[in-house]
DNA sequence: AGAGTGGGCCTTTTT
DNA sequence: GGCCCACTCT
């Protein structure tokens, strides 16, 4: 059944504002003015890939599409904001009500519209990762298992399993056998503690990252009705990264387009990097099956990073096996200036030095800081590079560590609007009662317990020790659950901290002020939502990049040297890389060079990083590296550092006398 | 019994 | 910095 469908005509001669000719080239021309119809791009980094969305969506638009007929699913909510910013500015069309944003983000839109068809609230709360893995603990214990028992998954690799089940849509027996054949022998007690956990949710009223898809989908998938009206709505959907989907997200693209087949998936396999949350990118390679007269379009012109830079990328990428041959090629000049630095030092003392050195050189000819990027495979391979900063005063931002939500404060403060506005939301009770004096992980559930079984709040006893701030919660629970106060989050939380959370937090923390000062942040985000489900959800769905509160607030307004993991500078670019801790281990990662798919997509992971770079990059590493509490350790350069001659210039830096002679 | 504290050990990537 | 474990305090 193929629908004739959209793209109608207004007139003859509908109105063309973009001269679209002209902004694009033949490759991004040919896609962003497909015949209606599913389009598979295959994008190169660099190679104009948001741009070619952006127009896409403008043309859409120009053609007669109403905005909320839209579907944009993006890797970011920031990405997605930025792209509908740009289509705001082509076209004087009213933007707002197209669909953007993450698959989470995009299926909690849907659940909150539908929850009750499954028979959760509309008023469900989202589980952040902590939140999860207590919870799979907690039912671990519940199904009378020791915790201590060596032979069990610890909670972080039960959320694994779990998570890689929902993602890939396969049964918990499947990942035990596929993924973790040492737990072979105890699946049984697995699934159970998978019940457990799975009902426990469902019965708290609360959803964790998984559940938001799985739901979302089963919503489409039970519900005629509901299916229906958003495969009608959704005439076009885009779809961007579309080699870091899973099987589920698939799976919601495909039934979401399944009336009018009009899906354009935008990717390129080379920088498929997600894997281990179940992404999987022959989801590129089936689609023309999936989708029958599928017109591909090849978008392979670099645009951003000089022949230098763009030679290495594509050298290293050449040692993959599973890919897809492409030839990205640039429009830069050659330069000889730009070939690409390959730098041998002592340890990671010294890279850290190095780099800072050489950021002050830069800045000396007129770079900026924010045009700078450190990019590492882990969180703790910055941890020299901060220290050096810190101490000759460099501003950075880090993109990477603890999110501003996850930071405890905020997450406390968060929990008394959580159990506000969900008054089932178990770990929001107990997070709060575990703040008061004398009250552990039992007691907590006691009292839980009985409010279960019916007791009301106000009710319940705690130990002696923690009557009065008790009673002063009991007060202010029920301050920002009337109605003056309900759905203002940010004059609720200014209630918490003045009635309780701030005498906690003078006695807990000893930096109380640059917290209080975070929680003011907090309160600022908080004013741009009308309910404070929304402030919640926002808050647990949001990215490090997307721009809420931040945690460097001292060095916001500057320009920054920005340091983040590679995932995390995914689609992003700087003028100046530097690619550190390019040791064998370290990056590739040791877990994943027991495998060829866990090497290759390290080796993805390696061309993402350098294909960030526009006109110089920097790829560093340590000789010797320390150890959490021995003696230094040899490390070998990174398998993914070793060019044919006169790819790279190197240089070996030696070791400076130390700074205390 | 359960809460709180301090030392040892290890660190992948995230919505 | 975080997690686990063992130990001490209430």
């Amino acid at each position: 059944m193929s629908v004739e469908y959209v793209l109608k005509k207004t007139s003859s001669h509908p109105v063309v504002r973009i001269d679209y000719r002209a902004s694009l080239n033949d490759e991004q021309y040919a896609a962003v003015t497909a015949k209606p119809g599913p389009i598979l791009v295959i994008a190169g980094a660099g190679s104009g890939k948001t741009r070619t969305l952006t127009y896409r969506v403008a043309y859409l638009i120009e053609n007669g599409v109403e905005p909320e007929n839209i579907l944009l699913l993006t890797f970011t909510n920031k990405a997605s904001r930025e792209m509908l910013e740009r289509v705001g500015n082509l076209l004087p069309h009213d933007i707002s009500r197209i669909w953007g944003g993450t698959f989470h983000s995009v299926a909690n839109r849907l659940l909150r519209r539908h929850a009750n068809a499954l028979g959760f609230g509309s008023d469900f709360t989202i589980l952040d990762r902590d939140d999860t893995q207590d919870l799979a603990v907690a039912a671990l214990k519940a199904t009378g298992l020791d915790p201590k028992d060596k032979s069990l998954p610890k909670g972080a690799v039960l959320l694994e399993i779990f998570g890689l089940a929902a993602n890939t849509e396969k049964s918990i027996t499947s990942v035990v056998g596929e993924n973790y054949p040492y737990f072979h022998g105890i699946v049984t007690q697995i699934e159970a503690i998978h019940r457990i956990f799975r009902d426990r949710k469902r019965a708290d009223n609360v959803m964790d990252y998984d559940d938001l898809l799985v739901y979302a989908l089963q919503l489409l998938r039970d519900h005629e009705d509901i299916r229906k009206f958003y495969q009608e709505q959704f005439q076009h959907i885009l779809v961007d990264e579309y080699q870091d989907t899973n099987k589920i997200q698939a799976d919601f693209i495909d039934l979401l387009a399944a009336f009018h087949h009009q899906v354009m998936a935008v990717g390129d396999d080379a920088q498929s990097i997600y894997s281990w949350r179940g992404a999987n990118f022959e989801n590129v390679l089936t689609f023309p099956q999936r989708f029958p007269g599928t017109r591909e379009v090849r978008i392979e012109t670099n645009y951003r990073s000089t022949p230098e830079i763009l030679t290495l990328a594509n050298y290293a990428i050449a040692a993959n096996t599973r890919q897809f041959p492409k030839n990205l090629h640039s429009t830069r000049p050659a330069d000889k200036f730009s070939k690409p630095a390959l730098i041998c030092l002592q340890d990671a003392n010294q890279q850290a030095a190095f780099i800072c050195q050489r950021i002050e050189e830069l800045q000396e000819e007129g770079i900026e800081l924010n045009e700078i990027a450190i990019l590492y495979r882990a969180h703790f391979h910055s941890m020299e590079v901060q220290m050096e900063m810190t101490r000759r005063q460099m501003p950075f931002e880090l993109l990477s560590g603890l999110r501003f939500f996850e930071q405890a404060h905020v997450k406390d403060v968060a929990a008394f609007l959580k159990f506000a506005v969900n008054p089932r939301d178990e770990l929001a009770f107990k997070r709060i009662s575990g703040l008061m004096p004398g009250v552990g992980e039992r007691t907590a559930d006691k009292l839980w317990q009985k409010l279960a079984g019916g007791a009301t709040f106000a009710s319940l006893e705690p130990p002696a020790r923690a009557a009065a701030p008790w009673k002063q919660w009991v007060e202010t629970h029920a301050q920002i659950s009337a109605d003056d106060l309900r759905g203002r989050a940010s004059e609720q939380i200014l209630v918490v901290i003045d009635a309780i959370y701030q005498d906690y937090m003078k006695t807990k923390f000893p930096n109380f002020q640059s917290r209080l000062e975070d929680l003011g942040q907090l309160r600022a985000f908080a004013q741009n939502f009308e309910r404070t489900e929304d402030f919640l959800a926002q808050l647990a769905l949001m990215t490090n990049v997307d721009g809420g509160p931040r945690q460097d607030r001292h060095l916001a307004s500057q320009p920054c040297i920005r340091l983040s993991t590679v995932h995390q500078a995914k689609g992003l670019e700087w003028k100046i890389v530097f690619v550190i801790m390019l040791c064998d281990g370290l990056f590739p990662a040791q877990r994943s060079m027991e495998t060829l798919e866990g090497e290759e997509e390290e080796r993805r992971l390696f061309y993402v990083a350098v294909t960030r770079a526009c006109d110089e990059l920097y790829l560093t590493y340590p000789m010797t590296r320390a150890s959490a509490s021995f003696e230094d350790r040899w490390q070998e350069p990174s398998r993914f550092v070793s060019f044919p001659r006169g790819m790279v210039n190197e240089w070996k830096i030696k070791a400076e006398p130390p700074a205390w002679s």
